[in-house]
DNA sequence: GACTTTTGTTCGTATATCGCACAATATGGA
DNA sequence: TCCATATTGTGCGATATACGAACAAAAGTC
């Protein structure tokens, strides 16, 4: 690609939209500037842009993202052929477990929620669609790690803040490699309180009929009611299951 | 705002992420330039930047959106506070109600859902935050519009396609102008069947401590379970109890 | 109330982007 | 295979944008 070929208006514009998240719902200029490292006075021109367009509210001190840009998002949800195909199996297979089941792809360290069918709410967390989740203490992370080239895990591993959410939490590189090797044998994962205290899961890739893994697919359960070592007797197969009847649909 | 003030890369950047949706997941340069009526030259430039950044996948002819996109609406689902207080008022409704129940907000003529409480799923469109439905014909959208003064809800409506999904649906303008003042004066919107052959939902306004509707409430139930006239005195009471809830602690 | 610090806005200029016209390449029939 | 058509890539002049600094306006601080 040519340098005139990047519009660095546009990625400085997407990097401010990012600066805000959860600890900032409202950004004055200079905030936004310091978050992003751009220039205040680029900074304010991408924002008075947003405001325009109708994607960001402005009082004349603050500026607040609205729900038009959802949108952007949106388009990605209602354009992947993903969600829509495997929405249904996940409602079944979420009815047969009892416990909620999920969908999700691999964006950087995180995982990303594409498609969820919840049962009664048992986490913290409140998990949807865009929800994201840290990869290397996440059983569809796992998953989805596994299936990549080791060195590329072990980049992705590396780039990693790898915190202790728990006392359960493996945050060992050498030996999250070595649970991603487990993974890829055994063909799930399992992880027991390693990112909530009381909350374990197990996961399985979605592949397609190339063999590709597009995805993972996981149910997660509360301790207290499922012991982690419990969980492959009694989920898996109903997991595999749902593996095999997608694996002729996923792209 | 002073033109200067203005980025027209980021704002055509911002038009060719639109561009994709439900029917165009894939879209090559020319297609990307024909939807957003821009040059193919700029439409390309946008692009390859999106690519660039990782927003995008290029196979050298199509292009797709990468699951990173959904940062950008993330930004703003964490980012509102409104998500995360009324989730556990909206998941106690559902369970007692058990029935479905959302909160969404408008944009332009749609209604947006932002939170979600989702008992078995019983409609053919599989709804979650991010989503969105014309605010017309779905409960909350009249609750949302009856809102507004009447001049702007009128010319959101005329600028809306006012398609007949169902025998059911109202489509005509004065008619649904006068439903919104019923609405209003009632204090809640019955939809029967209106979006979809089977499906009735009831709605209320959220409404702050300054007396202004920040967001909209309902609880939708299949047609075959609950019929419309009784949905009222079936659910009203508990989701005026939630309104009620909420009213002190939306922004 | 004067001082310092932070924030928002403006301006001139160097630089990057836009849209056009044209070239190159791919696509699809006869 | 060839030509017709559609699609994509590129060079260039005109135009718009970014930068950094300077200034103005608030907001803290003592």
């Amino acid at each position: 690609m040519r340098e005139t070929d990047f519009v660095s208006g546009f990625a400085r514009g997407l990097t401010v939209i990012e600066a805000f998240g959860e600890a900032q719902p409202r950004l004055s200029i200079a905030e936004a500037a310091k978050i992003t490292g751009l220039d205040r006075a680029t900074v304010r021109r991408s924002l008075l842009t947003l405001s325009e367009l109708g994607y960001a509210d402005y009082d004349g001190k603050f500026f607040a993202l609205t729900p038009k840009i959802l949108r952007l998002g949106h388009a990605y949800l209602s354009a992947t052929p993903l969600t829509a195909i495997v929405q249904p199996h996940l409602d079944q297979l979420s009815e047969k477990a009892g416990q909620s089941a999920s969908v999700s792809v691999l964006d950087g360290t995180e995982v990303v929620y594409v498609a969820r069918a919840s049962q009664r709410r048992v986490m913290s967390i409140n998990l949807m669609p865009g929800s994201r989740l840290p990869a290397y203490c996440a059983s569809m992370g796992r998953v989805l790690l596994a299936a990549l080239p080791e060195a590329e895990a072990r980049d992705i591993l590396s780039r990693t803040e790898l915190k202790a959410n728990t006392p359960h939490t493996k945050t060992d590189l050498e030996e999250l490699v070595a649970e991603l090797r487990r993974v890829r044998d055994q063909g799930y994962a399992v992880i027991d309180q390693e990112l909530e205290l009381g909350l374990c899961s197990i996961a399985v890739p979605l592949i397609n009929a190339r063999g590709r893994v597009v995805a993972a697919l996981n149910i997660g359960a509360p301790a207290a009611h499922v012991a982690a070592d419990e969980l492959a007797e009694r989920y898996l197969p109903l997991l595999k299951d749902t593996q095999a009847a997608l694996r002729p649909l996923v792209q």
